[in-house]
DNA sequence: ACAGTGACGTA
DNA sequence: CGTACGTCACTGTT
């Protein structure tokens, strides 16, 4: 069967839309509230998602075959040149505006929607050109704009959309509509505005006269020159003010008549729209932190037109009948195949409803899982088990899974097509096949459901060709993926390092770790009654109940009634985070907030019991999730639960690692983490000698660092300049800046300025590697860590400093995070391996970033201790030793060292 | 029911 | 004005 795109919906003639980039963003940015729009970098984006909000709706809404935007070079136009007083009294621009318009300019780069400047004219002034030309070429031109200067080029061809109030509303202003509304035809609306004057561009008009008055005279006398010329024939108070301001009038009327014959380096046949870059698209919208209206423009927009169109995927195959599945698989050869499974997963487990297979060549099958024969049930799981069957699966690790579940264990992975995705891509929200296929094959992924398939099949039909087209999707996908892979240093990586990494965290999540259910139940009622002993105590001190967990409630309490001085500002008040109540509580010594904060704090620890007891599956077990596209510098993620983010920096918090246990059958839990991965990645990447010598010593790695910098012999380092190199230490590798370790110490800036200078002093090394990262990565574009694993920045050189110094920073940062992931990865499978090859029984359980957690078997404490030792001693070959720390315990927290 | 926000846990 | 994550409750909106 195929998939073919819609043939393109007739249109009787051309349909060009113009936009006036500078005046929608501006009325954009005055329409919506600045401070609800700004990204996390503190980038201000009301204008842009304005204006590009207007943009969706008018594509949508109106379907033009042609697209272009005109903008404002500056504000030096030869009209400025005539009048100098010309747009005077407009407010100076906002700088919070003129950053968003390079943005605006980035969105419609990436929707391939072109755009135009035009020295010493304003955009207006493009747009009256373009729609002469698109006129004479019998184009229908729609105009959309918030310069009423537009409303002159209204035609019966050409309309005007003016936004009414806010960016949602557009007044269709056609011929009819700009009589009705200013009593002139739209040639002559500009002869209205020259009597009535316009202040937004600080072109007085003849005082008391306004818009009605003057459609009046100008239809009276026949137009504007007779109006002039007959002046001293209107009485009254208002001819007199005619006749005292004539001068202005007829500048008025000079400035705000449109230049129609500029000479631009498009005309409208080379405005058609464009195929838009889908990738580009959502790169750009995550960096913009726009969802909502991401999702309204795939929704919206996603079309034939999107699509380079060698045509859609073309399978030939059907549903296998029962029995006849061994004889298809044996045909299949060694050629790899494409697989998608049909199914649900989680949690450590899965089930399979159906499978779909597909070789590049276009063969394709499907098989109902139910409907199978013993016989095929058993060429299937000695199909899945050949490594020499290469398989091509999209996100691997469910179906894996799902397949292990039927008793069906999976060998000959070849390619995992989101693992691909997002080795050439680390930084994207999600690898959708259907996305992916657009990117990297140019063709288009029906989605599941969609389509009028079901007139001609039956549903079951359908079901199988949407998997079969899935499969074939991802085999083809798997070819261009692995090419581009490679094109981007990744092979190595993929190969050592990904693709068997899915095996072992599909185990692992198999697993899971035993919890002590009885025990964190008791615990989440101990902390409960604190909880309610914490609140009790708080109402108590300002003598009502409120919503502690309500920022907004507390806010009034702190700020309003209690009157305490103001913290830091969010986008909705003041900040009322730990930090702040701290500071609060030194300034004010009111005990409401002691209250408060340990109601956080046991509000918190019972909510993490609370979510850890919901997870627990019938084996007694938790079996977390882990990700292994998310985190763009290659670590892991975990989730349902996060067993990443387990507490254990106070005491408290610490009780609940008790609740992870070792289970049935087992003698003990081991943990084995790396003691200062990223300084000894650090490090070795620096080469400082200084610093490298320090690790190979073996001494407390504080101590020697704030010995070599503070001057003074190992001993003799005060507690204080420990805390504070040690604080340099963990921070350099995020891009610490001066203010934020003086904020952490708190020290006063030239202190912490200070410190950072002789820290950089002493390891000279450290700071050439810091500041070389960031020069090559400029260069290149990306960062590379140990294995080669990539992350790209663009906005290295962006022109917003914010942006920048951002890149900049994560540009510090990946390539010691990433390469201490690596490390971590390579040990997880050595370790594995070993372990497989020792014939032990001890298994690996979880991973934290920079630890391992094990459950060992009986009598194998002594031997997991040293294989543990020796292989995460050995992930890589650095100039430093990579020391590793070993416990055991029964539970987590007694196996913590 | 859903999305955005603030707060906070880990490495 | 330090990187990378995930989860929860509250809040306002659909």
């Amino acid at each position: 069967m195929t998939q073919q795109p819609a043939s393109p919906s007739p249109q009787s003639r051309p349909r060009l839309l113009l936009l006036d980039g500078h005046s929608l963003a501006y009325r954009a940015f005055f329409a919506l509230p600045v401070e609800n729009f700004s990204t996390t970098t503190g980038q201000f984006t009301n204008a842009v998602y304005g204006f590009t909000s207007m943009l969706i709706n008018v594509l949508r809404d109106e379907q033009p075959s042609h697209v272009a935007v005109a903008f404002d070079v500056s504000r030096q136009t030869f009209r400025l040149e005539e009048y100098s007083e010309y747009k005077a009294k407009r407010n100076k621009t906002p700088s919070e505006f003129g950053s968003q318009l390079p943005l605006i300019e980035e969105v419609l780069s990436a929707l391939r929607i072109p755009f135009l400047k035009k020295d010493g004219f304003e955009a207006d002034d493009i747009i009256a050109t373009l729609v002469t030309q698109a006129l004479a070429d019998e184009m229908e031109v729609l105009i959309l704009t918030g310069d009423r200067d537009s409303l002159q080029l209204v035609t019966d061809s050409s309309t005007v959309l003016y936004p009414m109030r806010g960016v949602s509303d557009l007044a269709r202003m056609t011929p009819e509509a700009v009589e009705a509304k200013y009593g002139v035809p739209p040639h002559r609306y500009p002869e209205l505005a020259a009597i009535v004057g316009e202040t937004s561009d600080n072109l007085p008009g003849v005082p008391g006269v306004g818009p009605g008055f003057a459609a009046r005279w100008i239809n009276e006398y026949d137009g504007l020159d007779n109006v002039i010329a007959h002046a001293d024939k209107i009485t009254g108070k208002k001819g007199e003010a005619l006749r005292e301001h004539l001068g202005d009038v007829i500048r008025n009327r000079h400035l705000n008549a449109l230049v129609r014959d500029l000479d631009l380096e498009l005309g409208p046949a080379d405005l058609a729209l464009q195929p838009w870059d889908r990738q580009e698209v959502h790169t750009l919208f995550d960096g913009l932190e726009f969802r909502v209206l991401r999702d309204r423009l795939f929704e919206t927009l996603t079309s034939e037109e999107d699509v380079d169109d060698e045509g859609g995927f073309e399978v030939q195959g059907a549903t296998l009948a029962p029995g006849a599945l061994a004889d298809w698989l044996q045909g299949l050869g060694t050629d790899p195949v494409g697989v998608h499974v049909r199914g649900a997963w989680g949690a450590g487990t899965g089930r399979v409803d159906g499978i779909a297979f597909a070789t590049t060549a276009g063969q394709a099958a499907y098989v109902d899982v139910a409907g199978l024969t013993q016989a095929d049930d058993e060429a299937l799981a000695q199909w899945w088990a050949d490594a020499e069957r290469p398989k091509v699966l999209h996100d691997a690790k469910g179906p894996i899974l799902a397949l292990a579940a039927h008793g069906w264990p999976v060998a000959g992975l070849q390619s995992d097509t989101a693992l691909a995705a997002y080795l050439v891509r680390p930084d994207q929200r999600s690898y959708d096949l259907a996305d992916l296929t657009l990117r990297y094959l140019r063709r288009e992924l029906r989605e599941e459901g969609d389509g009028d398939q079901g007139l001609l099949f039956d549903e079951d039909d359908a079901v199988a060709d949407v998997a079969m087209l899935r499969a074939r999707a991802a085999v083809d996908l798997g070819d261009a993926l692995d090419t581009a892979v490679g094109e981007h240093g990744g092979a190595g990586l993929m190969a050592q390092v990904e693709l068997p990494l899915v095996h072992l965290l599909a185990r692992l999540e198999q697993t899971g770790v035993a919890v002590d259910t009885d025990y964190l139940a008791s615990l989440e009622s101990h902390f409960a009654t604190e909880v309610k002993a914490a609140a009790e105590e708080a109402f108590a001190v300002i003598g009502k109940e409120i919503n502690l967990g309500s920022p907004k409630q507390l806010q009034v309490v702190l700020f309003d009634e209690l009157d305490m001085p103001k913290t830091k500002r969010t986008k909705t008040g003041y900040t009322t985070d730990a930090d702040a109540l701290q500071a609060l509580y030194v300034k004010t010594e009111h005990p409401f907030l002691l209250h408060l904060l340990r109601h956080r704090d046991v509000t918190r620890l019972r909510q993490t019991i609370e979510g850890l007891l919901k997870t627990v599956a019938s084996d007694g077990r938790i079996h977390t999730t882990f990700n292994q596209t998310i985190a763009a510098t290659g670590r892991l993620s975990s989730t349902d639960p996060n067993l990443q983010n387990i507490p254990i920096r106070t005491e408290e918090g610490r009780r609940i690692r008790e609740g992870f246990v070792v289970g049935a059958g087992y003698e003990s839990l081991m943990t084995a983490d790396y003691s200062q991965i990223e300084m000894r990645i650090m490090a070795h990447l620096s080469e400082d000698e200084l610093l490298i010598e320090a690790f190979r010593s073996g001494q407390d790695f504080h101590f020697i660092t704030a010995s070599r910098v503070f001057d003074v012999e190992a001993a003799d380092v005060s507690v204080e300049q420990r805390a504070k190199i040690k604080a340099m230490n963990y921070g350099l590798a995020y891009g610490l800046s001066a203010f934020g370790l003086s904020q952490q110490l708190g020290i006063e800036a030239g202190e912490a300025r200070g410190l950072m200078d002789d820290y950089f002093l002493t390891f000279g090394g450290i700071r050439d590697y810091l500041g070389g990262v960031v020069e090559e990565a400029r260069r290149t574009g990306y960062t590379e860590t140990i294995m080669g694993r990539r992350r790209y920045l663009p906005d290295l050189t962006s022109d917003n400093r914010q942006r920048r110094e951002m890149a900049e920073r994560m540009a510090l940062n990946a390539p010691i995070q990433g390469s201490a992931a690596d490390l971590i990865k390579i040990a997880m499978l050595d370790v594995e391996r070993a372990i497989l090859e020792g014939g032990l029984r001890s298994r690996m359980l979880l991973q934290v970033h920079d630890e391992l957690v094990f459950e060992v078997a009986p009598g194998e404490r002594d031997a997991l201790d040293e294989l543990v030792r020796a292989r995460m001693g050995a992930a890589a070959d650095l100039a430093v030793p990579l020391d590793v720390s070993v416990g055991t315990g029964r539970s987590w927290h007694e196996a913590a060292h």
